[in-house]
RNA sequence: GCCUUGGUAGCUCAAUGGUAGAGUCCUGACGGUUAAUCAGGCAAUGAGGGUUCAACCCCCUCUCAAGGCA
Protein backbone atom coordinates (compact mmCIF):
# COMPACT_ATOMS: atom_id res chain seq x y z
CA UNK A 1 0.00 0.00 0.00
CA UNK A 2 2.78 2.32 0.58
CA UNK A 3 5.68 2.81 -1.52
CA UNK A 4 8.62 5.03 -2.18
CA UNK A 5 10.29 5.33 -5.67
CA UNK A 6 13.36 7.80 -6.11
CA UNK A 7 13.14 8.71 -9.82
CA UNK A 8 15.91 11.12 -10.13
CA UNK A 9 19.14 12.35 -8.09
CA UNK A 10 20.69 15.98 -8.22
CA UNK A 11 24.26 15.24 -9.39
CA UNK A 12 24.79 18.46 -8.00
CA UNK A 13 23.66 18.15 -4.87
CA UNK A 14 22.00 14.67 -4.28
CA UNK A 15 18.47 16.46 -3.69
CA UNK A 16 15.97 13.75 -4.53
CA UNK A 17 12.51 14.06 -6.92
CA UNK A 18 10.42 11.02 -5.53
CA UNK A 19 7.46 9.15 -5.98
CA UNK A 20 5.60 7.88 -2.87
CA UNK A 21 2.32 5.86 -2.76
CA UNK A 22 -0.07 5.94 0.07
CA UNK A 23 -4.03 4.92 -0.16
CA UNK A 24 -4.95 7.84 -1.50
CA UNK A 25 -2.91 8.76 -4.28
CA UNK A 26 0.60 9.15 -4.90
CA UNK A 27 2.49 12.32 -3.84
CA UNK A 28 5.63 13.44 -5.66
CA UNK A 29 8.45 14.74 -3.60
CA UNK A 30 9.39 17.20 -2.50
CA UNK A 31 6.04 18.54 -1.44
CA UNK A 32 5.24 21.05 0.98
CA UNK A 33 2.28 20.26 3.05
CA UNK A 34 -0.31 23.14 4.01
CA UNK A 35 -1.76 22.68 7.70
CA UNK A 36 -5.44 22.18 8.40
CA UNK A 37 -5.13 21.44 12.08
CA UNK A 38 -8.80 21.30 12.73
CA UNK A 39 -9.55 19.39 9.67
CA UNK A 40 -9.53 22.51 7.75
CA UNK A 41 -6.84 25.02 6.16
CA UNK A 42 -7.81 27.86 7.80
CA UNK A 43 -10.42 30.12 5.44
CA UNK A 44 -10.29 27.60 3.00
CA UNK A 45 -12.33 24.85 1.37
CA UNK A 46 -10.46 21.88 0.20
CA UNK A 47 -10.66 22.45 -3.22
CA UNK A 48 -9.29 25.48 -2.68
CA UNK A 49 -5.97 23.72 -1.07
CA UNK A 50 -6.60 21.34 -4.11
CA UNK A 51 -6.39 23.98 -6.90
CA UNK A 52 -3.17 25.60 -5.06
CA UNK A 53 -1.96 22.67 -6.08
CA UNK A 54 -1.71 20.91 -2.53
CA UNK A 55 -0.96 16.85 -2.64
CA UNK A 56 -1.30 16.10 0.57
CA UNK A 57 -3.19 18.02 3.95
CA UNK A 58 -2.00 18.15 7.28
CA UNK A 59 -4.38 17.88 10.34
CA UNK A 60 -3.96 17.28 14.36
CA UNK A 61 -4.44 14.66 16.76
CA UNK A 62 -4.32 16.62 19.76
CA UNK A 63 -6.95 19.70 18.11
CA UNK A 64 -9.30 16.48 16.20
CA UNK A 65 -9.53 14.93 19.92
CA UNK A 66 -10.77 18.03 22.10
CA UNK A 67 -12.74 18.48 18.98
CA UNK A 68 -15.31 17.44 17.97
CA UNK A 69 -13.45 13.70 19.26
CA UNK A 70 -12.17 11.21 17.26
CA UNK A 71 -15.06 9.01 17.61
CA UNK A 72 -16.97 11.19 15.83
CA UNK A 73 -14.62 11.66 13.28
CA UNK A 74 -14.59 7.76 12.98
CA UNK A 75 -18.39 7.93 12.90
CA UNK A 76 -18.16 10.19 9.98
CA UNK A 77 -16.16 7.70 8.09
CA UNK A 78 -12.93 8.90 8.60
CA UNK A 79 -11.14 12.39 8.30
CA UNK A 80 -11.23 12.63 4.19
CA UNK A 81 -15.10 11.88 4.44
CA UNK A 82 -15.65 14.11 7.38
CA UNK A 83 -13.59 17.30 5.64
CA UNK A 84 -14.07 16.25 2.04
CA UNK A 85 -10.42 16.00 0.86
CA UNK A 86 -10.04 12.88 -0.99
CA UNK A 87 -6.43 12.88 -1.16
CA UNK A 88 -3.14 11.90 1.38
CA UNK A 89 -3.91 13.02 4.67
CA UNK A 90 -1.21 13.15 7.68
CA UNK A 91 -1.74 13.47 10.98
CA UNK A 92 0.55 15.30 13.61
CA UNK A 93 0.72 13.00 17.14
CA UNK A 94 -0.24 15.81 19.37
CA UNK A 95 3.43 15.64 20.63
CA UNK A 96 4.14 19.34 19.26
CA UNK A 97 0.73 20.45 21.19
CA UNK A 98 2.50 19.17 24.59
CA UNK A 99 5.38 20.93 23.66
CA UNK A 100 3.72 24.59 22.21
CA UNK A 101 1.08 24.08 25.09
CA UNK A 102 3.19 23.69 27.84
CA UNK A 103 1.64 25.69 30.71
CA UNK A 104 0.41 22.83 33.09
CA UNK A 105 1.02 19.86 31.51
CA UNK A 106 3.49 17.26 33.23
CA UNK A 107 5.30 14.91 30.78
CA UNK A 108 6.38 11.69 32.33
CA UNK A 109 7.95 8.50 30.76
CA UNK A 110 4.16 6.63 30.91
CA UNK A 111 2.86 10.00 28.93
CA UNK A 112 1.74 13.45 29.20
CA UNK A 113 -0.57 14.87 31.21
CA UNK A 114 -2.10 18.15 30.36
CA UNK A 115 -4.91 20.98 30.59
CA UNK A 116 -7.06 21.66 28.10
CA UNK A 117 -6.57 24.70 26.53
CA UNK A 118 -10.22 24.72 25.65
CA UNK A 119 -11.74 24.65 29.46
CA UNK A 120 -8.75 23.52 31.48
CA UNK A 121 -10.17 19.65 31.52
CA UNK A 122 -7.45 16.92 32.47
CA UNK A 123 -6.31 14.79 29.75
CA UNK A 124 -3.69 11.94 29.51
CA UNK A 125 -1.87 11.51 26.55
CA UNK A 126 0.19 8.36 25.65
CA UNK A 127 2.01 6.86 22.77
CA UNK A 128 -0.95 4.64 22.54
CA UNK A 129 -3.34 7.14 22.85
CA UNK A 130 -1.99 8.88 19.99
CA UNK A 131 -2.16 6.36 17.81
CA UNK A 132 -5.49 4.80 18.76
CA UNK A 133 -6.57 8.23 18.03
CA UNK A 134 -5.12 8.55 14.25
CA UNK A 135 -6.18 5.33 13.95
CA UNK A 136 -9.73 6.58 14.27
CA UNK A 137 -9.02 9.49 12.63
CA UNK A 138 -7.76 7.51 9.80
CA UNK A 139 -4.73 9.40 7.77
CA UNK A 140 -2.83 7.80 5.24
CA UNK A 141 0.57 8.78 7.73
CA UNK A 142 0.50 9.32 11.03
CA UNK A 143 3.30 10.18 13.13
CA UNK A 144 4.95 9.26 16.21
CA UNK A 145 3.95 10.56 20.13
CA UNK A 146 7.22 12.58 20.68
CA UNK A 147 8.96 14.93 22.63
CA UNK A 148 9.86 18.31 21.15
CA UNK A 149 12.26 20.27 23.34
CA UNK A 150 12.82 24.14 22.77
CA UNK A 151 15.81 25.96 21.18
CA UNK A 152 18.22 26.63 24.24
CA UNK A 153 17.61 23.28 26.10
CA UNK A 154 20.04 22.01 27.89
CA UNK A 155 21.96 19.00 26.59
CA UNK A 156 21.05 16.71 29.59
CA UNK A 157 17.45 17.36 29.15
CA UNK A 158 17.35 17.42 25.12
CA UNK A 159 19.23 13.36 25.99
CA UNK A 160 16.22 12.63 28.07
CA UNK A 161 14.07 13.70 25.62
CA UNK A 162 15.94 11.63 22.75
CA UNK A 163 15.90 8.51 25.00
CA UNK A 164 12.13 8.98 26.08
CA UNK A 165 10.84 9.49 22.26
CA UNK A 166 12.97 6.24 21.41
CA UNK A 167 11.11 4.60 24.09
CA UNK A 168 7.42 5.93 22.94
CA UNK A 169 8.50 5.28 19.63
CA UNK A 170 8.38 1.48 20.12
CA UNK A 171 5.17 1.96 22.05
CA UNK A 172 3.74 3.66 19.59
CA UNK A 173 5.00 0.81 16.68
CA UNK A 174 3.70 -1.88 18.91
CA UNK A 175 0.63 -0.59 19.18
CA UNK A 176 0.16 0.60 15.80
CA UNK A 177 1.62 -3.06 14.32
CA UNK A 178 -1.52 -4.59 14.13
CA UNK A 179 -3.02 -2.03 11.82
CA UNK A 180 -0.19 -0.92 10.02
CA UNK A 181 -1.34 -1.92 6.08
CA UNK A 182 -3.96 1.24 5.78
CA UNK A 183 -1.66 3.83 7.72
CA UNK A 184 2.07 4.25 7.55
CA UNK A 185 3.74 5.24 11.24
CA UNK A 186 6.61 7.80 10.92
CA UNK A 187 8.87 7.79 13.59
CA UNK A 188 10.61 11.33 14.46
CA UNK A 189 14.10 12.30 15.26
CA UNK A 190 14.66 14.26 18.25
CA UNK A 191 18.20 15.58 19.65
CA UNK A 192 18.06 19.20 19.97
CA UNK A 193 21.05 21.37 18.07
CA UNK A 194 23.19 18.55 20.10
CA UNK A 195 24.88 17.04 16.63
CA UNK A 196 25.50 13.95 18.98
CA UNK A 197 22.51 13.78 19.68
CA UNK A 198 21.19 14.20 16.52
CA UNK A 199 22.92 11.02 15.08
CA UNK A 200 21.87 9.33 18.20
CA UNK A 201 18.18 9.96 18.10
CA UNK A 202 18.38 9.05 14.29
CA UNK A 203 19.83 5.93 14.64
CA UNK A 204 17.02 4.80 17.39
CA UNK A 205 14.37 5.54 15.20
CA UNK A 206 16.00 3.52 11.82
CA UNK A 207 14.17 0.35 13.65
CA UNK A 208 11.21 1.57 13.36
CA UNK A 209 11.73 3.72 9.91
CA UNK A 210 9.48 1.47 7.10
CA UNK A 211 8.33 4.12 4.46
CA UNK A 212 9.13 7.41 5.95
CA UNK A 213 11.47 9.41 8.92
CA UNK A 214 10.90 12.53 10.53
CA UNK A 215 13.23 15.50 11.74
CA UNK A 216 11.60 16.91 14.27
CA UNK A 217 12.74 19.29 17.22
CA UNK A 218 13.55 21.92 14.79
CA UNK A 219 12.28 25.13 13.71
CA UNK A 220 11.70 25.56 17.38
CA UNK A 221 13.66 29.16 18.05
CA UNK A 222 16.79 28.83 16.46
CA UNK A 223 18.38 30.31 14.05
CA UNK A 224 18.38 29.13 10.36
CA UNK A 225 22.31 28.69 9.79
CA UNK A 226 21.86 26.06 13.56
CA UNK A 227 19.06 24.14 11.99
CA UNK A 228 21.07 23.75 8.32
CA UNK A 229 23.49 22.48 10.53
CA UNK A 230 21.80 20.13 12.04
CA UNK A 231 20.64 18.71 8.60
CA UNK A 232 24.08 18.76 7.19
CA UNK A 233 24.82 16.26 10.60
CA UNK A 234 21.85 13.81 9.20
CA UNK A 235 22.10 13.89 5.78
CA UNK A 236 24.09 10.64 5.38
CA UNK A 237 22.37 8.40 7.81
CA UNK A 238 19.01 8.60 6.30
CA UNK A 239 17.73 5.11 4.74
CA UNK A 240 17.45 6.24 0.94
CA UNK A 241 14.41 4.16 0.26
CA UNK A 242 12.00 6.54 2.34
CA UNK A 243 10.59 9.99 2.26
CA UNK A 244 12.75 12.32 4.92
CA UNK A 245 9.92 14.65 6.59
CA UNK A 246 11.18 17.91 8.03
CA UNK A 247 8.57 18.92 10.35
CA UNK A 248 7.58 22.51 10.63
CA UNK A 249 9.10 24.42 8.31
CA UNK A 250 7.25 26.44 5.65
CA UNK A 251 9.62 29.60 4.28
CA UNK A 252 11.15 29.23 1.37
CA UNK A 253 14.55 29.63 2.13
CA UNK A 254 14.70 26.63 4.37
CA UNK A 255 13.01 24.38 2.19
CA UNK A 256 15.25 24.85 -0.65
CA UNK A 257 18.13 24.37 1.50
CA UNK A 258 16.27 21.45 3.69
CA UNK A 259 15.88 20.04 -0.11
CA UNK A 260 19.53 20.84 -0.89
CA UNK A 261 20.42 18.32 2.16
CA UNK A 262 18.05 15.57 1.28
CA UNK A 263 14.88 16.53 2.43
CA UNK A 264 11.49 15.45 0.52
CA UNK A 265 8.66 16.69 2.67
CA UNK A 266 7.77 19.97 4.48
CA UNK A 267 4.68 21.02 6.87
CA UNK A 268 4.43 24.49 7.70
CA UNK A 269 1.98 26.84 9.23
CA UNK A 270 3.92 29.72 8.32
CA UNK A 271 2.12 30.38 4.32
CA UNK A 272 -1.41 30.50 6.01
CA UNK A 273 -0.48 31.85 9.16
CA UNK A 274 1.29 34.94 7.27
CA UNK A 275 -1.54 35.12 4.86
CA UNK A 276 -4.01 36.07 7.37
CA UNK A 277 -1.81 39.00 8.99
CA UNK A 278 -1.14 40.34 5.60
CA UNK A 279 2.10 38.73 4.30
CA UNK A 280 2.68 37.57 1.15
CA UNK A 281 5.38 35.16 -0.14
CA UNK A 282 7.26 35.77 -3.46
CA UNK A 283 10.54 35.14 -5.37
CA UNK A 284 11.32 38.35 -4.30
CA UNK A 285 10.27 38.00 -0.15
CA UNK A 286 7.83 38.78 1.62
CA UNK A 287 5.67 41.44 0.87
CA UNK A 288 3.81 42.82 3.25
CA UNK A 289 0.49 43.92 1.64
CA UNK A 290 -0.80 46.22 3.62
CA UNK A 291 2.38 48.78 3.35
CA UNK A 292 1.12 52.17 2.39
CA UNK A 293 2.94 51.35 -1.09
CA UNK A 294 0.42 49.02 -2.56
CA UNK A 295 -2.39 51.25 -2.23
CA UNK A 296 -2.53 51.83 -5.71
CA UNK A 297 -0.74 49.64 -7.24
CA UNK A 298 -2.90 47.41 -9.67
CA UNK A 299 -0.44 44.67 -10.55
CA UNK A 300 -0.94 40.99 -9.49
CA UNK A 301 0.43 40.13 -5.89
CA UNK A 302 3.31 38.45 -8.17
CA UNK A 303 3.61 39.13 -11.38
CA UNK A 304 3.93 35.46 -13.35
CA UNK A 305 2.22 34.00 -10.47
CA UNK A 306 -0.66 31.86 -11.92
CA UNK A 307 -2.85 31.26 -8.33
CA UNK A 308 -6.33 32.57 -8.43
CA UNK A 309 -5.47 35.21 -6.49
CA UNK A 310 -2.76 36.79 -9.06
CA UNK A 311 -4.74 35.83 -11.98
CA UNK A 312 -8.06 37.86 -10.54
CA UNK A 313 -6.59 40.53 -8.40
CA UNK A 314 -4.23 43.46 -8.10
CA UNK A 315 -2.45 44.19 -4.73
CA UNK A 316 -4.34 47.57 -4.53
CA UNK A 317 -7.44 44.97 -3.36
CA UNK A 318 -5.98 42.65 -1.61
CA UNK A 319 -4.47 45.77 0.36
CA UNK A 320 -7.66 47.24 0.48
CA UNK A 321 -9.60 43.48 1.97
CA UNK A 322 -6.72 43.20 4.58
CA UNK A 323 -6.80 46.69 5.92
CA UNK A 324 -10.46 46.43 6.40
CA UNK A 325 -10.26 43.26 7.97
CA UNK A 326 -12.59 41.39 5.52
CA UNK A 327 -11.73 37.56 4.87
CA UNK A 328 -11.55 37.43 1.86
CA UNK A 329 -8.35 39.08 2.10
CA UNK A 330 -6.63 36.51 4.33
CA UNK A 331 -8.37 33.57 1.71
CA UNK A 332 -6.47 35.22 -1.36
CA UNK A 333 -3.19 35.97 0.19
CA UNK A 334 -3.77 31.91 1.80
CA UNK A 335 -4.08 30.75 -1.73
CA UNK A 336 -1.75 32.65 -3.11
CA UNK A 337 1.19 31.65 -0.30
CA UNK A 338 -0.14 28.26 -0.74
CA UNK A 339 0.53 28.42 -4.72
CA UNK A 340 3.76 29.90 -4.00
CA UNK A 341 5.44 27.25 -2.06
CA UNK A 342 4.11 24.54 -4.16
CA UNK A 343 5.47 26.88 -7.52
CA UNK A 344 8.67 26.85 -5.58
CA UNK A 345 9.00 23.29 -5.27
CA UNK A 346 8.44 23.06 -8.88
CA UNK A 347 11.00 24.78 -9.70
CA UNK A 348 12.86 22.63 -7.57
CA UNK A 349 12.59 19.45 -9.01
CA UNK A 350 13.33 21.14 -12.15
CA UNK A 351 16.94 22.09 -11.19
CA UNK A 352 16.80 18.59 -9.53
CA UNK A 353 16.00 16.71 -13.05
CA UNK A 354 18.48 19.37 -14.87
CA UNK A 355 21.33 18.81 -11.74
CA UNK A 356 21.55 22.09 -11.09
CA UNK A 357 19.94 22.29 -7.91
CA UNK A 358 22.60 24.62 -5.99
CA UNK A 359 23.19 26.88 -8.77
CA UNK A 360 18.91 27.46 -9.36
CA UNK A 361 19.74 27.79 -4.69
CA UNK A 362 21.87 30.72 -5.61
CA UNK A 363 20.44 31.94 -8.03
CA UNK A 364 17.19 32.98 -5.68
CA UNK A 365 18.57 32.54 -2.40
CA UNK A 366 18.56 36.03 -2.07
CA UNK A 367 15.32 37.21 -3.42
CA UNK A 368 13.33 34.56 -1.30
CA UNK A 369 15.51 35.33 1.78
CA UNK A 370 14.88 39.47 1.23
CA UNK A 371 12.77 41.14 3.35
CA UNK A 372 11.41 43.65 0.92
CA UNK A 373 8.29 45.08 3.37
C1' G B 1 -31.81 86.97 22.36
C1' C B 2 -32.44 82.75 25.83
C1' C B 3 -31.63 77.53 27.16
C1' U B 4 -28.96 72.88 26.63
C1' U B 5 -24.84 69.95 25.29
C1' G B 6 -20.18 69.92 23.64
C1' G B 7 -14.67 71.68 22.25
C1' U B 8 -8.92 66.01 24.11
C1' A B 9 -3.90 63.20 18.44
C1' G B 10 -4.98 65.15 11.16
C1' C B 11 -10.04 62.56 11.83
C1' U B 12 -13.73 59.66 15.17
C1' C B 13 -14.13 58.91 20.23
C1' A B 14 -12.41 57.37 25.71
C1' A B 15 -10.83 58.74 30.64
C1' U B 16 -9.66 60.40 35.86
C1' G B 17 -9.14 66.20 41.21
C1' G B 18 -2.87 62.89 41.07
C1' U B 19 1.79 59.58 34.73
C1' A B 20 -4.28 61.64 29.32
C1' G B 21 -6.03 55.94 26.28
C1' A B 22 -8.03 53.58 21.79
C1' G B 23 -9.46 53.12 16.66
C1' U B 24 -8.15 55.12 12.09
C1' C B 25 -2.74 55.89 9.80
C1' C B 26 2.53 53.99 9.51
C1' U B 27 6.02 49.81 10.51
C1' G B 28 7.57 45.03 12.15
C1' A B 29 6.90 39.81 13.83
C1' C B 30 4.75 35.10 12.60
C1' G B 31 8.60 28.37 11.37
C1' G B 32 4.74 20.05 13.15
C1' U B 33 -1.70 26.85 14.36
C1' U B 34 -4.27 28.21 21.68
C1' A B 35 -3.08 33.22 16.14
C1' A B 36 -8.57 36.88 10.64
C1' U B 37 -3.05 37.21 16.03
C1' C B 38 0.71 40.04 18.46
C1' A B 39 4.26 44.02 19.04
C1' G B 40 6.11 48.87 18.07
C1' G B 41 5.75 54.13 16.02
C1' C B 42 3.81 59.39 14.86
C1' A B 43 0.33 62.47 17.14
C1' A B 44 -3.88 65.88 21.65
C1' U B 45 -6.75 68.51 26.60
C1' G B 46 -10.09 75.92 22.27
C1' A B 47 -8.35 81.00 24.91
C1' G B 48 -7.80 83.68 29.50
C1' G B 49 -8.53 83.91 34.65
C1' G B 50 -9.86 81.53 39.57
C1' U B 51 -10.11 77.52 43.56
C1' U B 52 -6.44 73.60 44.96
C1' C B 53 -0.34 70.89 47.15
C1' A B 54 -2.30 69.27 42.33
C1' A B 55 -7.38 71.02 37.14
C1' C B 56 -8.86 67.73 30.86
C1' C B 57 -12.15 67.33 35.15
C1' C B 58 -14.71 72.20 39.79
C1' C B 59 -15.98 77.92 39.25
C1' C B 60 -16.04 82.62 36.07
C1' U B 61 -15.36 85.20 31.33
C1' C B 62 -14.54 84.78 26.21
C1' U B 63 -14.72 81.98 21.80
C1' C B 64 -16.28 78.21 18.41
C1' A B 65 -19.83 74.17 17.17
C1' A B 66 -24.43 71.40 17.34
C1' G B 67 -29.45 71.14 18.92
C1' G B 68 -33.82 73.39 21.08
C1' C B 69 -37.01 77.72 22.33
C1' A B 70 -38.35 82.47 20.76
Amino acid sequence: MFKYEVIKVCKQTGARIGRFTTPHGVIETPVFMPVGTKATVKSLSPEEVAEAGSQIMLSNTYHLYLRPGHELVKAAGGLHKFMNWNRPILTDSGGFQVFSLSTLRKVTDDGVQFNSFIDGSKHFFTPEKSIEIQQALGADIIMAFDECTAAGTDRARSEEAVIRTADWLKRCYDFHKENGEKQILFPIIQGNMYADLRRESLKRTLPYAKCGIAIGGLSVGEEKPVMYEMLDVMKELYPENMPRYLMGVGSADCIIEGIIRGIDMFDCVLPTRIARNGTAMTFSGDLCIRNAGYKDDFRPVEEGCDCYCCRNYSRAYVRHLINTDEIFGGRLLSIHNIRFLHRLTEKIKEAIRADRLLDYRNEIIDGISEKRG
